[in-house]
RNA sequence: CGGGGUGUAGCGCAGCUUGGUAGCGCAACUGGUUUGGGACCAGUGGGCCGCGGGUUCAAAUCCUGCCACCCCGACCA
């Protein structure tokens, strides 16, 4: 491709909406154009890039057995009214109607989509194990797009599903995908980790996160260094402190005014943090959006709560939850703000962490203004409706599997695999008939990579102030050749030479032959980051350029043959 | 959804406090001089000053309602 025809805008300075690198870059290099808030059009090097990353994929995807299909971005009602995620996906999910009234929704997943094809086409065991996915435009309504393609309204994802006929299908299934994504976030250029993840409202019982990682990352992941613990920190297991054997003491109600917080009371009764209770009052919803209940979750004062362990074990949707209005909670249950305690609550769920089941003699509220409790015991005094591991495992805690401090890191989320199990087989009837004749249902596995999403990260992780420096796999092309002046007809011819044989070679060029200065066309070539950089100038007639590999390397003066051996034998060995 | 900020030429911004009918840099176009790291000179074109309502002889500027965009938080298969 010639510059000089190119469709190609490059911005000098850094456009006022932009923040962070990726989203600046891209702009900045033309690659992206925003529409509106979240929604984004690429340009023809961007397009290059996504589809660089697409053939990555597919050929992985290809490889591990999966076969693509292209089903539509619009849905009907009907088939998440049979998964029950019509009701249950909240205002993310980006609906809409048809000219007669007619529900649709935009498509930010497609389990039900592919569960429907499975159920009217699969009927036998012999048809199993199958492996379906897409390359597409998915929607989500996000309440805060954010950071360019980072968080999109619209983006591009691979989604595959897999459909087994047991457990065990399912496992080797899951670990297929897990394999071929570690091979194309490795392909794509990108440091990551694969992570223990939640699996959210797409509902299921085993999941993985890959995580690129980068402190703007909006993941927030705990692992450990002394082994392979490694889980986002929703996620992330606590293993409880050793229950005491402390001799149970009798409650004792104690004046402490005015201390609302844990660090007030722990430092009025002169305790430490962990003898103390920490209460977190919520109010629950109906599918109907109507309060239908109260929530007091109890962790120990030196604890995080974990909400999203939280509403796991509540096993309600996350929308369906919210922090409490303190004044209408206390006439509904006794509880008062800053006061609460587990002693005295009523018309109210109780969840204990599972911590506190084994500590002895600890201070809670009182339900009562300037009042608290001490001594208090689980069991003697007061009991959970639900009891489980509900807190954060924050740094320095130890790790669940070896003990170590742990650790944290910020990634961005560019793909997680989770074990569907028969969640949609069984809402949406999704069977097969086994070799007994007997009716059962199909085992699923779902696998997502935003493939938008994972272009914004490899440029987060490879560039410098001056701009991106592509790996070789997902740069829009490979080499660029700069004429310093392109109307000197040694150059032009020079220039035209390399371009032709690295064209024949299979290396996808660009030749900058636009009229402009020097500087310019240099300055553009460091912000494209086109990783093979071959510059003709003063030396064309003795057949000489200066050849450049990425913006680290040396500068080399060599024979336009050399310097073309090397473009084509770098280009395959990295591309 | 809560808090904060910003909307003026393709991009980056000034003007608004103190109303008088819009300006700078970059980009674009013409001519000339330049030519190895975002050139210089001269000239040209381009604006519903986010949208509506109000105050006023007069509104980019004051008042008011709305909208859009960005940041922090909430939220996020």
């Amino acid at each position: 491709m010639r510059l000089s025809k190119m469709h190609l805008r490059t911005l000098r300075e850094v456009p006022a909406e932009a923040e962070i690198a990726s989203h600046i870059l891209l702009l900045r290099t033309g690659m992206i154009k925003k529409l509106v808030s979240g929604v984004y059009g690429f340009m023809p090097l961007g397009w290059r890039s996504v589809r660089k990353i697409e053939d990555i994929v597919r050929d992985e995807m290809d490889k591990a057995g999966g076969q693509e299909i292209l089903m539509s971005a619009v849905q009907p009602a009907e088939l998440w009214e049979e998964s029950g995620r019509w009701t249950q996906y909240g205002p993310e999910l980006w609906r809409l109607k048809d000219r007669n009234g007619r529900d649709f929704c935009l498509g930010p997943t497609h389990e039900e989509i592919f569960t429907d094809i499975v159920r009217n086409d699969v009927s036998s065991y012999r048809q199993l194990p199958m492996n379906l996915y897409q390359i597409q435009t998915k929607y989500r309504d996000e309440a805060r797009p954010r950071f360019g393609l980072m968080r999109s309204r619209e983006f591009i994802m691979k989604d595959a599903y897999s459909f087994d006929k047991d457990r065990e299908g399912l496992d080797q299934s899951y670990n297929d995908m897990f394999r071929a994504y570690e091979k194309i976030f490795t392909r794509a250029g990108l440091t990551f980790r694969p992570v223990e993840a939640d699996t959210g409202a797409i509902g299921g019982s085993g999941s993985h996160e890959f995580t690129a990682l980068s402190e703007v990352g909006e993941s927030e992941i705990a692992y450990c260094d002394a082994c392979q613990m490694a889980a986002t920190s929703e996620r992330a297991a606590f293993v409880d402190d050793p229950a005491t054997s402390e001799e149970r003491k009798p409650m004792e109600e104690v004046h402490t005014p005015g201390t609302k917080t844990i660090e007030e009371v722990a430092g009025f009764l002169g305790l430490e943090k962990k003898q103390t209770i920490k209460a977190l009052l919520f109010v629950t919803y109906d599918d109907g959006g109507e309060e239908n209940g109260y929530v007091a979750a109890f962790v120990r004062g030196d604890r995080e709560l974990n909400m999203t362990k939280l509403i796991n074990l509540l096993d309600i949707p996350e929308h369906a939850i919210a922090f409490a209005d303190e004044e209408k909670l206390e006439a509904a249950t006794g509880a008062v703000g800053g006061f609460t305690g587990p002693v005295g609550l009523h018309h109210c769920k109780i969840v204990v962490d599972s911590e506190l089941t084994g500590q002895q003699n600890l201070c809670a509220g009182a339900c009562k203004v300037d009042h608290h409790i001490l001594n208090v015991n689980y069991g003697r005094d007061y009991e959970g409706d639900l009891i489980g591991d509900i807190k954060m495992l924050l740094p320095q805690d130890p790790c669940p599997v070896c003990g170590a401090p742990i650790k944290y890191a910020r990634g961005i989320e560019v793909g997680q695999v989770f074990k569907l199990g028969t969640k949609y087989s069984e809402s949406m009837g999704a069977t097969y008939k086994d070799e007994n004749q007997k009716e059962q249902f199909i085992v699923m596995g779902c696998y997502g990579i935003g493939v938008t999403r994972t272009l914004a990260a490899v440029v987060e992780q490879h560039h410098d102030e001056n701009g991106i420096i592509w790996p070789m796999s997902v740069a829009p092309y490979h080499a660029i050749i700069t004429l310093m002046k392109p109307e000197d007809p040694d150059q032009k011819a020079l220039g035209e030479k390399i371009y032709e044989e690295l064209g024949e070679a299979g290396v996808e060029v660009l030749l900058d032959d636009r009229k402009e200065r020097p500087g310019v066309k240099f300055k553009d070539a460091d912000l494209l980051g086109i990783p093979v950089r071959i510059t003709v100038g003063r030396d064309a007639a003795d057949e000489k350029v200066e050849y450049k590999l990425r913006r680290e390397e040396e500068t080399l003066s060599v024979s336009a043959a050399d310097a073309i051996a090397a473009a084509i034998k770098i280009v395959n060995e990295e591309r």
